[in-house]
RNA sequence: GGUCCUGUGGUGCAGUCUGGAGUGCACGCCGGCCUGUCAAGCCGGAGGUCGCGGGUUCAAAUCCCGUCAGGACCGCCA
């Protein structure tokens, strides 16, 4: 670490340097001071090469010197500066809420926090803010927002950490479209902010929609590769293999030239995802012009399915057409995590296609009871159409949940929330939460209600997420200035550790052995 | 809980499949030379528990088993 101070001058003829920032001048008449003497780093400080992530992170105060990392966190910066700016702009209000939460049982394990004044006591820390920021709206907080840090006790990915922040919102009085108005400005302001560049219209999808036309509900609209639908085709068709209450397709382009191993691989993926099998048809060019069918299933096929496997789905000489055939759902999320595999491009490619993907399922899957689990939460607004079919039909009832959607990644999530303790008793209802059970859980904020809810409804934007991707990041590790490796340590300051014997006695807690 | 990839001087790699002396490359570090260089150049040098433990073998960086660490993914993430 030193001081130079000297005369800032033009370089002579001949000796600047173009690709350098400071290649235009040099000093002269130098005197340097030693600050501070320095050990030789651990690693070269530049973006030439991959250090060993554990390295990296024992030496995040080094690492964090190298360029993209500065370049990734000024980034950061300019992000949540952008939205904040959004959010007052249109009328929000900030408001911090309480990082020692109360349990709340649903959903993401919570991290535990003992308490020193009340033995066997726990707080636990927010896996978000949903109920404080409900109970702002019922305290008149009309608009509220807050860039907040949230906390789950979940298996660590590349996408995401224990701990990730959220740009967290909730009005009253509005609908789930004014939600993603102020939600979209949001983001948009802060992309702009972040590159330079303003993103074009975010589309909207029902998930409906999403799922048949990409097989996911984080459609990466980057890439064609749709989904297209031939249950009709094949619906009296010969082919064992084929016959299914749904059919779909996708056309790969330049796939035809796959080897056998690797389609061998793709039917085993699809396997693995839950097909019954994966029919693969290389599209090749016929004598007398036109196309033909390469395929083991070729010899069974009648002309109009031959026909009509290239002409709907668009494939060309050369193209490798996949077929699956299996319940809606299967079909659609096998071919969607096929279309991934084959047409993925980086994060950092192409334009960045926000989409809202709306009217999410209520429910998803059950329980060990047999009960729904709710697919957003238990404070979602069912589709108003599906009310009645709460009891009967719960798999058909939709929500009035919405995510945003950008390149592929789930950016966040949200809903119209209930506010009406009738609708809300018939949800616990149907999720088998009895209303003892509801009491001991959330009797606080059913309390709330009970002294004036207005309709509200809000959302929660996945910071880190956004900001990886508009830095080209595929981990959010590079875009937070202390993460946890994918086992949830340190390796700088080697947490999680053992604490002292004392603070220990002073908690009540008492450490057994792992079984 | 599971699957897969990786682990070799400070850093990035090759060597592992097909066992034969710690062999090699680049960067960095130390010393010297050079002094209009800017990823400087030239000469010399130091630096290794081949992640760790066990097994097979005359012989293991290399093969086998276990384990630890990092990464990607599945489960999980209302």
């Amino acid at each position: 670490m030193v001081a130079v101070e000297g005369t800032v001058r033009l370089r002579p003829e001949g000796t600047a340097n173009p690709d350098l920032a400071t290649g235009q001048v040099e000093l002269a008449d130098c005197t340097v001071e030693v600050l501070n003497a320095a050990e030789a780093p651990p690693f070269p400080v530049d973006d030439r090469t991959d250090i060993d992530e554990a390295v990296r992170l024992r030496h995040r105060f080094v690492d964090l010197r190298r360029p993209r990392m500065q370049a990734n966190l000024r980034r950061r910066s300019a992000v949540l500066a952008a939205m904040r700016a959004a959010m007052v702009r249109q009328g929000f209000v900030e408001i911090e809420t309480p990082l020692l939460w109360t349990p709340t049982p649903e959903g993401a394990r919570e991290f535990a926090v003992p308490s020193r004044l009340h033995h066997g006591d726990f707080y636990v820390l927010p896996q978000s803010p949903q109920i404080a920021k409900q109970l702002l709206m019922v305290a008149g907080f009309d608009r509220y927002f807050q860039i907040a840090r949230c906390l789950r006790d979940e298996d660590l990915r590349a996408d995401r950490q224990f701990e990730f922040a959220q740009l967290d919102l909730e009005l009253s009085f509005g609908s789930a479209g004014d939600v993603q108005e102020a939600v979209t400005e949001a983001v948009v302001d802060a992309t702009e902010a972040a590159t330079g560049e303003r993103p074009g219209t975010v589309e909207h999808l029902t998930w409906h929609e999403a799922m048949d036309r990409f097989g996911t509900d984080k459609p990466d609209l980057r890439f064609a590769m749709e989904l297209v639908d031939m249950s009709d085709i094949f619906a009296g068709s010969g082919v064992k293999a084929l016959q299914a209450p749904c059919v779909k397709a996708i056309a790969v382009p330049g796939g035809a030239a796959l080897g056998r191993s690797r389609l061998d691989a793709l039917v085993d993926r699809a396997k693995g995802i839950g097909a019954k099998g994966l029919a693969w048809f290389k599209v090749t060019a016929a004598a007398g012009g036109g196309s033909g069918l390469d395929s083991p299933l070729d010899k069974f096929l009648g002309d109009e399915e031959r026909s009509a496997l290239s002409t709907r789905t668009g494939a060309e000489p050369g193209d490798l057409v996949l077929v699956v055939a299996d319940g809606w759902r299967t079909a659609c999320t096998v071919l969607g995590a096929l279309r991934l595999e084959l047409g993925r491009m980086p994060v950092g490619e192409g334009e960045r296609r926000f989409c809202w993907v709306t009217d999410f399922p209520m429910f998803d899957g059950v329980d060990d009871a047999g009960y729904p689990v709710a697919a957003h939460h238990p404070f979602t607004m069912p589709h108003p159409e599906d009310l009645a079919l709460l009891g009967s039909d719960p798999a058909a009832v939709r929500s009035q949940a919405y995510d945003l959607v950008l390149n592929g990644w789930e950016l966040g999530s949200g809903s119209v929330r209930i506010h009406r303790e009738d609708v809300q008793r018939r949800v616990f209802d149907a999720l088998g939460i009895s209303p003892d059970d509801a009491e001991l859980r959330f009797g606080f904020l059913l309390a709330a209600f009970r002294y004036g809810a207005p309709p509200h409804a809000g959302f929660a934007v996945g910071i880190d997420r956004l900001v990886a991707i508009l830095c080209g990041e595929e981990n959010i590790r590079e875009v937070i200035a202390f993460p946890k490796t994918q086992s949830g340590t340190d390796p700088m300051t080697g947490a999680p550790k053992p604490i002292a014997p004392g603070a220990l006695h002073d908690l009540g807690i008492r450490v057994v052995p792992r079984d």
